[in-house]
DNA sequence: ATGGTTGGTAGCCAA
């Protein structure tokens, strides 16, 4: 016999699939690989290792002819690409084909920074997931046009996200998104002060993705501290932890209500020739 | 402690 509820609390009743063993299980990933050439080898043993059915890859600093989709498409993935020389560039691969495909961010015709990318899935059972792979300009110094440039994407992002957000589909928007939602995403916060991934109009414009009805998946599953998925290669950042939470996936809530589980896959930091990202990872029920 | 490290490109910039 279950212990009844006191006096003024609500019951949870969990609304998370509980037999995933009969649901078909859909693992989407984000990760700035900091270059694919430099990568390849890191990302193949990854996907194998990790066995992902999408992937939204940032700063894959190649145009879309010199990326290695032979060698991907090998382990049994379709490939899109919205590339650009030498920096940006962003990537979706996907074990399901694509019905729809979309590059770029609306809102600014004369943005060429490939920073956007948009993939439309089918699932077996009928459903459907809208991912979408960004990497949002980093915006240092903030003396410098680079921080408006960031806010104004920022506010391009949010008119978008509101706009898809009335197809009440799954949406992930997932990405390196280089804002440190609150101080305990990094561990010296105070090192961040004046840094434009943690200013407060680049943590604002974040929360309002959040107040529209997405959810931070990491931090809806977990409000620890001490959860990173950026380490610098520079002053032994790895060894001594001193990392920050700037990569995340932003679920609708026809996404969050798929939600099973979410991991930051934090081992791949330690392999040879790291990206200084890695990977975080939804697990979704359909 | 305003340092140091990596990737891509080209004879430095972005992060």
């Amino acid at each position: 016999m279950s212990e009844p509820a006191a006096r003024g609390t609500i019951r949870v009743v969990a609304i998370r699939p509980r037999t995933e063993e009969l649901q078909t299980l859909m693992k989407i990933a984000t990760w700035n690989i900091n270059g694919v050439k430099a990568r390849l080898e890191n990302l193949l043993l990854w996907l194998k290792e990790s066995n992902p059915d999408i992937v939204c890859l940032q700063e894959i600093k190649s145009v879309d002819e010199q990326f290695p989709r032979i060698e991907i498409e090998a382990l049994g993935y379709h490939v899109e690409t919205h590339g650009q020389k030498g920096f940006n560039g962003v990537a979706l691969l996907s074990k399901r084909r694509f019905d729809e495909v979309n590059r770029g961010l609306p809102g600014d015709g004369s943005d060429e920074q490939a920073r956007f990318i948009e993939g439309v899935i089918s699932t077996e059972s009928g459903g459907v997931v809208r991912a979408v792979s960004l990497y949002l300009p980093n915006g240092n110094p903030i003396d410098t046009q680079k921080f408006p440039y960031k806010l104004a994407w920022m506010a391009r992002l949010e008119t978008w996200a509101a706009e898809r957000l009335m197809l009440e589909e799954p949406l992930v928007l997932a990405g390196d998104y280089n804002v440190i939602p609150e101080p305990k995403d990094a561990k010296t916060p105070e090192a961040w002060v004046g840094d434009a991934l943690f200013q407060p109009e680049s943590r604002r414009a974040f929360r309002r993705l959040e107040n529209l009805g997405f959810q931070d998946a990491v931090r809806a599953t977990s409000d620890e501290s001490g959860v990173y998925t950026f380490w610098d290669y520079q002053a032994g950042a790895w060894q001594k932890n001193n990392g920050i939470r700037i990569d995340h996936l932003m679920l609708s809530p026809e996404a969050t209500n798929r939600l099973l589980t979410v991991s930051i896959e934090k081992h791949v930091r330690s392999w040879e020739k790291p990206s200084d990202h890695v990977p975080v990872c939804a697990q979704l029920a359909f």
